[in-house]
DNA sequence: ATATAAAATCTAAACGTTTACATTTTTAAT
DNA sequence: ATTAAAAATGTAAACGTTTAGATTTTATAT
């Protein structure tokens, strides 16, 4: 309606200069006990509320994080951005969102507009791990967080999940399981998940001794059609695989639900692992086997980290969390049936 | 590193004034040719961008909408976050999330913080749709839309999806089938949706002569553990409905799983429609019916009709979008055994 | 060349805070 | 009662824009 009440109303109506009624808005103590008294109940009756933007004029400080996600619908983020979300709030900040559906030009764009709104800080998962389209922020001395993926061409800190450990457990286990035709759904292998995951397949391969065949390798985009296609090609081999690794959620999806149109029997024909957990997953029959990634950790660590970024004066060096995923056995890896 | 460079830097170097280099920042005309281009230059070398906060307190606007939702993890919300924030940005506004977890004592503070911020509109899902919790944004003029859920003691913009005629469809679907016991579970009766589901079930059983049967009616929270036991409770009966229609995604899930533990065969001893699509649906065999709602259209249409509230000067009547749900036919209801 | 109108540019005041510093008031010590 | 020190309060200048309105420059008509 008509004009929100201001500092100086406030201060009018207590009588008192503004700066005191800054003072007890701002709980710096100093003021005498009637007097807050009086500033307050003003508050009260004017229903004052201080301008946010005013202040971060002043102050140079937005207590705002800008969060950048690749794809939001991707299930795996809305995961991590609540983690930042609650762990940010519970800490004065508050997020503004932006998903760039891969894009690396989206991102310098949101970039740009983060920088012009002044946010205190940038948590990303960036779509292009060079990263020198989002140089800028670090120009402008904004703390950034990478999580999920790297940033390689200049320093941040950085919040990762074990992937070579992740897939190289997973597969692991399968071939304990006795199986030696282990086929892969990769990602891409310009990605860091998409190509460490591949590492520690291979990884797994060698260290029990198992030859590594080209056929076994199938390439996908992360995305849940490649999953889908993938399964149909690994169908149609000569020798078909005894078992799978799929190397993202969406995949699995997607190549799960080509094994029931194929109807290639899941645990029975051929076993399953895939990264990620799925809500799927504990509903198909049999129950899916996951790596499982900490995903509200992973987002809380990177509010802490970019809070100390964000608080402390002195250089902090880089820093670099590794997080540990966790193989979850359900029900979709059996024992292999060609026993040695 | 060093301090960002201001207007005023810009002014210097092009050796114009402030007034002119805003001029052209904002593409407002009236600057000669030459003049422009030795602002752009500076602006370049500078690497100058402007400050939103400085702008926002100038022009007392943010073009920043605050998003209020229950609960982010609901698989519901990402999608129509994701619809608005998509809109938004196209319109030029960015947008802050928060996630209230159902509560209306975290959705006052949060208002009172957008507030603060100086949000330039509200879209929220409330957790209290008596809405007095939130009346402070309203006596602040500034806009509001409501989605999925209506505001009962003030007059605001509306978007919302048909409750009653999308349960409506899917009992008449299964009472079309030949299903005379067909249960419900219920939602919260105190909220809008759970209490329109309730009543577009009761409607279809009206209207085709079925008797309404208390003991077919079980009440759940619109989480999933409720819709575990209530699948439990309607095994456990005496004679057990035929046919069961879910009021909400979660409780799909639950009331699934419990199908499952029970050994209840979903499709032959029961037929199952739930409301809202889960992406489970396509992965059970059978493939589960659902109502599906528009999500991402339902936080498009949200932008929109903010969109006009925030930027019409006139007095805009109270709208209200009600949006229709599908129904979709899969598997998971087939002809009821007992034909009449 | 002059007068006038139009276009370009500038000046300065806001916007609502915070904060260093100055001033006044209170308290405590004599 | 006087004075010094401490505490409370006030003054005014930022912060980086936008924008009326004033002023200067340029173009146009005579």
């Amino acid at each position: 309606m008509e004009c929100k009440p201001t500092i100086e109303d406030v201060a009018r109506l207590a009588k008192v200069s503004i700066a005191t009624v800054s003072r007890v808005i701002n709980n710096q103590g100093g003021v005498r006990k009637a007097t807050e008294e009086r500033i307050v109940n003003a508050i009260n009756e004017l229903g004052y509320i201080r301008s946010a933007v005013a202040r971060s004029m002043k102050r140079k400080e937005t207590h705002t994080i800008g969060i950048i996600v690749p794809d939001i619908k991707n299930p795996f983020f809305p995961l991590v951005v609540s983690g930042i979300e609650q762990k940010a709030r519970e800490k004065g900040y508050y997020t503004i969102l932006s998903s760039t559906n891969e894009s690396p030009m989206v991102e310098e764009e949101i970039v740009k507009i983060f920088i012009e709104r002044g946010v205190d800080g940038v948590i990303i998962t960036t779509a292009n791990e060079a990263g020198d389209h989002i140089k800028l922020l670090h120009d402008q001395g904004i703390p950034i967080v990478a999580v999920d993926r790297a940033i390689k061409n200049f320093e941040v800190d950085t919040v990762l999940v074990d992937n070579v450990n992740g897939s190289y457990q997973a597969v692991q286990h399968l071939i304990l399981q006795g199986h030696k035709k282990i086929a892969i759904i990769c990602g891409p292998q310009n990605t860091t998940p998409g190509h460490e995951r591949f590492l520690g397949y291979k990884k797994a391969l060698e260290e029990y001794n198992i030859p590594f065949d080209e056929s076994m390798v199938i390439q996908g985009d992360f995305m849940e059609g490649s999953g889908y296609h993938a399964a149909q090609e690994l169908f149609d081999l000569e020798t078909r695989p005894t078992a799978i690794f799929s190397s993202n959620n969406l995949m699995t999806i997607g190549c799960v639900k080509a094994l029931i149109d194929l109807d290639w029997k899941l645990g029975e024909e051929v076993s399953f692992i895939g990264f990620d957990d799925v809500e799927i997953a504990t509903f198909i029959k049999p129950k899916l086997s996951v790596v499982s990634r900490p995903m509200n950790t992973l987002g809380e660590i990177a509010v802490q980290l970019l809070y100390e970024r964000m608080n402390v004066k002195e250089n902090l060096p880089k820093r670099q969390y590794l997080l540990s995923p966790e193989l979850k056995i359900r029900e979709s890896c059996q024992l292999s049936k060609k026993k040695i």
